[in-house]
DNA sequence: GTCTATAGCCAGATAGAC
DNA sequence: GTCTATCTGGCTATAGAC
């Protein structure tokens, strides 16, 4: 069963995982191919230089990661169910791919036009469509007067700072990797209550 | 003037600013020799080696950073004070270093032992004192009940992930770099309050 | 303390057999 | 497509002159 995988597929996986520890300087080409079982030369084989890729894994995980992000921006929901929807998605997945945002953030800071290349190229609705909402939520007195960058900057902050920062918030909070998961998981609601009691009239 | 700069504190000058861009294993010796306009046998001279040059990088940052968020653990001040006063503070404060949080986590994400090395060893009041301020203030009617550890992580998350994520907020924010400064330097004000709203009753 | 030269190693990439 | 062997360059680190 397992080996109906190619080994494309092999290596894409084993990168990931190499990379989204180590990130692109601190990983090696021989550490992908033990991890993925095939000879080191496949990797040039299939993907022509480190630099492909890492290309691959990193757009592939950044395609991962931006949708749900932008489900903030473009999603037809209230605003209230967008961030109770998106704290508890965001966070569930997160669970399941700690290292993603981590690996994300590094090689766009080592990287910035990365960036311009990835989102911009999509044409999304993006921040137009959630400033109006905001801007209409605020008229309509849902919500209190917050400028629409400020509230997206504090749902992101609040969903994916844990996870960029655990190591560092394990050793201030002083718990165990169980005592952390447990905080997590009170996360997928917490956060969103957080916010819904900043906003609300 | 400039020649009272000994050679070992250029050294470190110019390592920061290359480790703090490019990390552990993306930078390179000759390249902190040139930042620091001195020869290469002299970063080994002085420092016998590229990780203990790092660490004493490293630790410099790390020393740098975690008073400012071992203030909201153990000052004296009322909540409303600390929060206020931390977020202010801390992002005047990261305005001016902003590559140092992004260097610390992700070093600390390669590295997580550093943590337990670096924290603990200091003894701190640390999150006792704090636990019992927030239990105290929602007692006696002034906040909200939260548990300290889910106020910390938002106080810190609010604060501190604007300046991990710049490249990325940037672009799906669609704002230039002046715009984005913009933002940050309100947010000196905004994030105290958006918390405070938040826990108030 | 500061320099030049170089040892020694390791990683990415390729050649070529099968 | 997959393997072994090897080239090539770059990097840390040291030896040794001044």
């Amino acid at each position: 069963m397992n080996k109906e995988i190619s080994a494309e597929e092999k290596i894409l996986t084993a990168a990931r995982r190499i990379f989204e520890n180590k990130g692109m300087s601190g990983a090696r080409m021989q550490e992908i191919a033990d991890e993925a079982k095939i000879n080191k030369s496949l990797l040039h084989y299939y993907y022509r230089s480190k630099q492909k890729l890492f290309e691959a894994v990193f757009k592939s995980a950044f395609n991962t990661l931006s949708p749900q992000i932008n489900t903030i921006l473009s999603s037809d929901e209230s605003i209230c169910e967008k961030i109770t929807g998106f704290t508890f998605n965001y966070t569930t997945f997160m669970v399941k791919h700690p290292y993603l945002p981590n690996f994300i953030l590094q090689e766009l800071n080592r990287n910035p036009e990365f960036v311009t290349e990835l989102i911009s190229s999509k044409n999304l609705p993006g921040m137009k469509k959630f400033r109006n909402q905001i801007k209409d939520a605020v008229e309509e007195g849902k919500i209190r007067n917050i400028a629409a960058e400020q509230l997206f900057i504090n749902i992101l902050s609040l969903n994916i700072f844990p996870f960029v920062s655990t190591p560092l918030l394990k050793g201030f909070l002083e718990v165990s990797d169980k005592g952390f998961k447990d905080i997590l998981e009170k996360r997928k609601t917490e956060v969103a209550e957080f916010i819904i009691q900043s906003i609300k009239l």
